[in-house]
DNA sequence: TCACGAAATGTGAACGGTCACAATCGCTGT
DNA sequence: ACAGCGATTGTGACCGTTCACATTTCGTGA
């Protein structure tokens, strides 16, 4: 009884319409719940949707409304834990709310390639912008090519007009820095992140204000580039001065290389030399000894992150987004009391 | 000079035409590069592109070429160094491409979850999938659903019709045996991964090839779940048996857990038991001690599984891209001759 | 000088949805 | 029985691009 479709072409609203006795306008309210549809005829149209396997046009939609619902994420270091994690949790954040999200990749950190990466995404009419990356390049950028889609990153920058998370890295990494303190070091070195990542200088922040707040002298953090091959390297350097008891380190990977190096080194962890992370990384509880870390939910972050840029574009207050998510100091083996 | 513009609305080829003083059929042709246009008409054209800051509406493109130009990735963990690392060099060859890439995460792998995250990737109309998660379900859901879009795989499925790159991971894990046989160990034991992933199934059969072909006794490997988590309580439940001297691994992070549990037992890590992994995630080198393990061209792997898929759309055989991709044996200090 | 074919450009109709507005239906109260 | 009104449905245009086809322009040889 059914009457046959061209073949070769996916079917469309019409065709449904058609199959169903009714307008398309009728089946485009069936697709957008629209109120005032009898029950009746929904059922129908539905039954011929099912029918004909039929898929409203992404594309055709997108068109037409004017809107992609589609979100652009910009990362760098996409396959490290932390930055994956916190995409991973925005690319099901999103989902969930009916957006579709792209990412794109910087092969290197150079203007050329942020201008390159953006440009992809804005290719895409993307809506809105997630930065998961140097911020502060790319935020030179953004504002270079004027572009003018909202953008969040997952630390606030401090800037006055800032759409920005709050984790409190500020606060996690005084929870490592107070650890440590409270453990008897005095002497305390901290290995930062990449110069123009937020997060990083979060953490910094974080550090020089507790180290500030307990009246401990410090000297000039290293920055690093996030990976255990730094880690180990600066760790070897650091050593052969050998002036500190406890290392402070930017995240997970950089303190694993750090351990190896002391280790290189003949000391022992925690005995001579205590060592506390950022992150905690799954495999965090399982380095030699177990890394004492601060733990940041990434899940909520990326959920929170979605949450305040779909608000953003929908023209919310920012504000309502602001509750810091707090941090949680978790101690394991890498930390103990000075030996002298 | 230049006429204004109604703001308010993003300039389309048709404002384009009208400043340049042409038709929007042929600011259409400059932006597809045909060849028939003069010189002189598609530098005016292109400068009024400039100037207005013009850009292609993706979705009127899409919607009437009929092609989306996007490729969706299905992943599961996701925020693993192996499978991110892939989805990393994916992107990035898509995008050099000119494709766009949508990930799709599964939340979990029972068959709803599988199907709400294609369901997300059909309604994109991607026009290839390329999966990186448990392959075995996933499939039977493509096939349930009828879903008619070419997809392709990471490896290698050993069913008629596939499309799958070849990392030669038997190859691999073969290496990785016989490098345990050639110390001299005997009794050795694979932890492998969950039971509906491709590769881990590759790896599992090169290490009973390779145990076959040597002659070397084997018992039934565990099936692990890819986390460090679980390598250490395998690890903790082998250890109470303690019939072998070494152990291959799947993959490095249960690799990291197994020496976790080696140490808690007081065992000491190449002389009682050795270690060998399966990745080479850049953390590996950097454990203690630095693991054994077998690398994989990552990047290699994205941008091949990409040329397959767009080679597959395009309708070339597949055969072209079978050139396998021959992991290589890292030899570190988690493994030496047994002890006794 | 003019016909002729190729190169260059223009014209109008798709593509598959949504939007604004118009029309019809069905119930209620008088 | 009928006006009035909200609920329900239909009509045609439009979003920005490409496609198929028509038209104009230009260079060349007879």
């Amino acid at each position: 009884m059914t009457a046959e479709l061209p073949t070769g072409r996916a079917p469309s609203i019409r065709d449904v319409a058609r199959l169903a006795g009714v307008s398309h306008q009728t089946v485009s309210r069936v697709l957008n719940n629209h109120p005032s549809i009898r029950d009746s005829t929904k059922a129908r149209v539905l039954q011929v949707i099912e029918e004909l396997q039929y898929r409203p046009n992404r594309a055709a939609r997108a068109l037409s409304r004017g809107r992609s619902r589609t979100i652009g994420v910009l990362s760098a270091s996409g396959a490290q834990y932390g930055p994956a994690s916190s995409i991973a949790a925005i690319q099901d954040a999103a989902r969930e709310a009916g957006y579709y999200v792209n990412t794109a990749n910087l092969t290197s950190v150079d203007t050329v390639s942020i201008e390159a990466a953006l440009d992809h995404l804005m290719y895409q009419s993307v809506e809105g912008i997630v930065v998961i990356a140097p911020q502060v390049r790319v935020f030179d950028v953004l504002e270079q090519l004027s572009i003018e889609v909202p953008y969040v990153t997952l630390q606030s920058t401090g800037r006055p007009n800032d759409h920005a998370l709050s984790v409190d890295q500020i606060h996690g990494a005084r929870l490592a820095t107070r650890h440590l303190i409270d453990l008897g070091h005095r002497r305390i070195f901290h290995l930062a992140g990449p110069q123009d990542w937020i997060e990083a200088e979060a953490r910094m922040r974080g550090f020089l204000e507790e180290m500030g707040a307990m009246d401990v002298p410090t000297t000039a953090p290293i920055l690093g580039d996030w990976t255990a091959d730094f880690g180990y390297h600066a760790g070897r350097e650091l050593l052969r001065q050998r002036d500190f008891t406890a290392i402070f380190s930017s995240n997970d990977q950089m303190a694993l290389g750090i351990m190896h190096a002391v280790r290189d080194a003949g000391l022992d962890i925690p005995r001579d030399v205590s060592i506390v992370g950022f992150d905690d990384i799954p495999e965090a509880p399982h380095f030699w000894p177990p890394l004492t870390t601060v733990r940041q939910d990434f899940a909520e972050l990326g959920r929170r992150c979605i949450a305040l840029l779909l608000g953003t574009i929908a023209g919310d207050d920012p504000d309502k987004f602001r509750a810091p998510i707090i941090p949680e100091l978790i101690v394991r083996g890498s930390t103990g009391p000075p030996a002298f």
